[in-house]
DNA sequence: AACGCCATGGGTAACGTTTCCCGATGTTGC
DNA sequence: GCAACATCGGGAAACGTTACCCATGGCGTT
């Protein structure tokens, strides 16, 4: 029942002390920090070791680093975005960074009020994940903190830039389709609800693509967009749709595996078969596009490498916030799986 | 190219200054605290506003609270940790907390991590959903910081916990299984490796309820659990080897939706039919489940209810860290679907 | 008329760390 | 052999906020 108080903190001044040295020596020490003669680095790594000493990132903060970097993501239900968060904590791992997530599940506010919160936090440095934000909004963000945005087609001198050629995503599926045979190729989509978005969204883009690959085909009189969401109950909606059109389309490229989802099922439900009556194609190739049973053909768009890039690019920028902004574009690749197949009859 | 200098943050300093008073009328206004007139405060709320300040969290927590919240869970992977989180989410909403999440790629070196990181970054509170520490250490942690636990079968007088009762959920299945008419009744777990974790981890619960019940139902020698993981690898590789045995089983109870998930596929990838050749029943109830298609029979764990009454415990205990500890424990319920039906013949 | 109390506002020292500067030693070059 | 220079360590202020405690003035009591 003793509550045992709560054991006061160790701070760098206990450190300090048992070293017998100052803590501004202490503080060098901790941060690598030039002037130190490696005997002295030894003692007060043992002191820190001894009484087990943690900085307190929190106190750090207010003068330096805290060793935080927020990671915003618009929801945790996409089975995309684990990829990229693993593949910065693959670069974050062997630093002393520590990533922290904030989800903005899918709303605009929220989003802008996490985004606020990572700031007022201190964190050191932000990863948003195709952010809702307006490009201004993002750049008034990169100014107050350094920034790296994922998955957005923009560009600009305060910020770095991570993203695939959604354009040329869109083309390889369609030509895959095209390939095989079909000319009825439907198009699931993530509607834009603000119109400024659009040129830089990957969604739109991808739609976009998807067009300007139809029409390059000769399919132009072909397209057919549904515009519902990358989710999915989205993808369901969307196939729904497409199944009760008078011709109905003989593939479906979904914008995302999670949209592919729900339309697969729309599809079972219907009573048709994937891919004897209809193709189904997906975006993202997340691991359960790969596994067993379904057997999904998708893009690969490298999620994995698009957050080590996302991570290096934040580093480097934490390092020197007057370097010059870079803009690193991934290109996707497909994989064909099971499927997509040539059209009926 | 003009760097545009990070403009000075605004402070509560400059706040004081525009509204004529002192910092610390300031501060009180902020934390809503006692003594300030309603003149005062309007006075002062309006001078916020109009220089756009926004209180530094950081700064606040080397005196005060952070109104920062910590979550940390197992992985990003699993769809049934969304719903705890939209919860706690449901009721922090409404205050001035704001959540953010560390996920621990289900290493128990990376849980320790996080968790370490959350505390030196002086978050008030502490959501742990499933983790894998011992309660020695939960209770270490629980020391430093206010700490509520979900989903470990534990009672201690220093954290709070939420739980559903597994053991009775397990039964659901069972009884629902064996009311059909199974016999050979599977079960597919997650593997506990730390030897002390066996009596608190709901899986090794969910395991043991199983094999209760089988008792229960006098089906004590058609007892059979393959131990993997709860991932969708884990499902497949578990009902490949459920589908292997000489004396194939009617049903499979997957202790998570999301082997279930791969179970389903491993079934559909040997040619068999669910639940024609064999029933599949998942727990979590997660929103796959109830998606068209598959129609997965599952144990609804209510996993919003678990956030949103972990967030209520946390911020109770945030006000009053000496309070008696509690644990809420909810019943589960089975949710039957169209995976689940009589065995074949 | 004197007293004490409450409500309101403010002064100041923390909180744990980093940064800026300075002083005391060697060390080097000529 | 002496100035100039590295190198190493420390003192003290600063970061933005809150906690603690005190000062003031108005009011009700006796």
């Amino acid at each position: 029942m003793e509550q045992s108080a709560p054991p006061r903190r160790i701070t760098i001044v206990d450190v300090a002390e048992h070293a017998n040295v100052s803590t501004t020596t202490v503080s060098k020490v901790l941060r690598n920090a030039y002037g130190v003669s490696p005997a002295m680095q030894a003692k007060v790594r043992k002191s820190m070791s001894d009484l087990g000493y943690r900085p307190h990132a929190a106190a750090r903060g207010l003068r330096g680093r805290t060793y935080t970097i927020g990671l915003m993501l618009p929801d945790i239900r996409n089975p995309f975005f684990p990829e990229i968060i693993d593949g910065a904590n693959e670069v974050l791992d062997a630093t002393d960074y520590q990533i922290l997530l904030g989800p903005a599940r899918n709303v605009r506010e929220i989003e802008h009020r996490v985004t606020e919160a990572m700031i007022d936090r201190s964190m050191d440095g932000l990863i948003l994940i195709v952010p809702a934000a307006t490009p201004t909004e993002l750049e008034q963000t990169a100014r107050a903190v350094p920034v790296v945005v994922v998955a957005r087609h923009l560009r600009s001198t305060l910020l770095d830039t991570v993203v695939t050629d959604d354009v040329a995503g869109a083309a390889l599926v369609v030509d895959h389709l095209a390939d095989l045979g079909h000319r009825r190729i439907a198009h699931i989509a993530h509607a834009e609800s603000q119109r400024h978005l659009v040129t830089t969204m990957p969604n739109t883009i991808r739609a976009e693509g998807y067009r300007q690959a139809m029409r390059a085909r000769g399919l132009g009189d072909e397209i057919d967009v549904v515009a519902t969401t990358y989710s999915k109950e989205g993808g369901y909606l969307g196939a729904r749709q497409l199944l009760a059109r008078s011709r109905r389309p003989t593939a479906i490229f979904a914008g995302a595996d999670i949209a592919a989802m729900g339309a697969l099922e729309a599809i079972a439900d219907a009573g048709l078969s994937v891919p004897g009556d209809i193709s189904v194609v997906g975006y993202d190739n997340t691991d359960f596009a790969a596994l067993g049973g379904i057997g999904l053909t998708s893009v690969e768009q490298g999620g994995r490498q698009m957050g080590s890039d996302a991570a290096r690019l934040l580093l480097e920028r934490i390092d020197d916030r007057a370097k010059p902004s870079r803009l690193i574009s991934l290109s996707p690749t497909l994989v064909v799986r099971r499927s997509s197949a040539p059209p009926p009859r």
